[in-house]
DNA sequence: TCCCGGCTTATAGTCAGACAAAAACAACAG
DNA sequence: CTGTTGTTTTTGTCTGACTATAAGCCGGGA
């Protein structure tokens, strides 16, 4: 079963490229791109091309584009901080230190409430499914591709089974970044503590139906992750 | 100082009106849409058009085209549901039940959380701020335009004295989607309850400097707003 | 002097038609 | 039955033209 690599029209590219240029302040909120025309010429792709990455880009929040006044950078609190594209573009370069910190107080505020909301209303299939996760993370080990895979799905099982869709969404959001920050991790840091213990304890919270214990266990487990993070970004 | 009405250019038309037609399950997940030519036939516009107005909607994750395949709804959990058009879209026609209490979920997870933060990392200047659009909304009360304005920016005044880039842009997301809620809450309830103690005694915690009484007086606040939500739903 | 209305003009917005490329599907050969 | 090859449908890309919008200038009037 081989995972279908993405495919990779040119309005995808482009959009990557002009919006990796934003996020990392080439062109900060304000400024205004080049013309469409001069865009297309310099990137060799035709006009229509160009065009449909700008219209990607403003569906994110980060351009707005007007006759005569060509297409301007919008105030970062107009971004669309939460969607998935836009916080891999972030990751691109060197991240940012207080745009982790920020990622983490996020991560603090949601997930332990999710955990709570999760160890309520779970069902027997949501158990069954973080129980397999949970088994792939310990045979196969954090390292590797495979248990990294299991850990992001462990996470995500626990906001699908909170049945909340905002939260859900938010899950593939969060997820995309911590996938990033976990490269970081794993470039720059020799020695990760295990987090797998933690892990089982946030499994054992949920099924037992404990939801302070759940809310406790996810708290403990995204601290470690924070100090890890940051200990690597310094190094 | 006239607001400036919202340009309206044809793509953002059509992106809209398939986009509600999506959310609202016109289209459901899993469904192919029309192709391109057909879609721009019916409408009246070239195709340029309908291709820009689905790169919208891609970015959002609402679909994903491919050649020969054609252009496929995506499953609900690829979707950016924080989007603050996909929010607006949803209420477009009646919002499903669910969807609001998963809203009221997310504030009463997110917002309280916020005040805490921004009772900690206020500013003079977010004070200052705070206390005008307090100011207005005690003079024009909150079933004018301007006192549900000034409320609008009480909370999000809070989430910026946050200084979180990511809980600033869910201050946009739920700002717009309260704003639907709003709608339904004057359209259908007599008499709502008077919320602005509520908010002098937020904006006292904040002051103050007092975490727990600013926790306390948001979660208060949103129990209340849904409360009052809930019951003009039903009605 | 200052304000207002019309004019100019650069830029995004829209249109039309053509060809290229990907991929599902069918037909065919082994 | 299986692998391969061709066919065909649909999105992807290109070109070049025209339209609509709005910023900024310029001139006329209060």
């Amino acid at each position: 079963m081989v995972e279908q690599q993405k495919r990779n029209p040119a309005h995808r590219s482009i959009a990557r490229e002009l919006g990796v240029a934003i996020v990392s302040g080439r062109y900060p909120p304000g400024a205004i791109l080049p013309g469409e025309l001069d865009l297309a010429e310099s990137r060799n792709v035709s006009r229509s091309v160009v065009r449909e990455a700008l219209r990607m880009l403003a569906a994110k929040g980060l351009i707005d584009s007007r006759p005569k006044t060509g297409t301007r950078v919008r105030a970062r609190a107009d971004w669309n901080m939460l969607d998935p594209d836009l916080l891999a573009w972030m990751f691109e370069g060197e991240p940012p230190l207080g745009f982790v910190d920020s990622l983490f107080q996020l991560r603090i505020i949601v997930e332990p409430a999710a955990a709570e909301l999760a160890a309520r209303s779970r069902t027997t299939r949501h158990i069954a499914r973080l129980g397999h996760a949970l088994e792939v993370m310990e045979e196969k080990g954090l390292s590797s591709p495979e248990g990294q895979a299991a850990d992001q799905q462990f996470h995500n099982l626990i906001l699908e089974a909170t049945g909340n869709d905002l939260l859900i969404s938010l899950s593939g959001s969060i997820g995309a970044a911590v996938r990033s920050t976990t490269l970081f991790k794993h470039r720059k840091a020799k020695q990760l503590r295990d987090s797998i213990p933690l892990h089982r304890d946030l499994f054992a919270a949920i099924t037992d139906g404990d939801p302070a214990a759940a809310r406790a266990a996810t708290i403990t487990l995204i601290l470690q992750a924070q100090e890890d993070t940051e200990s690597s970004l310094l190094a």
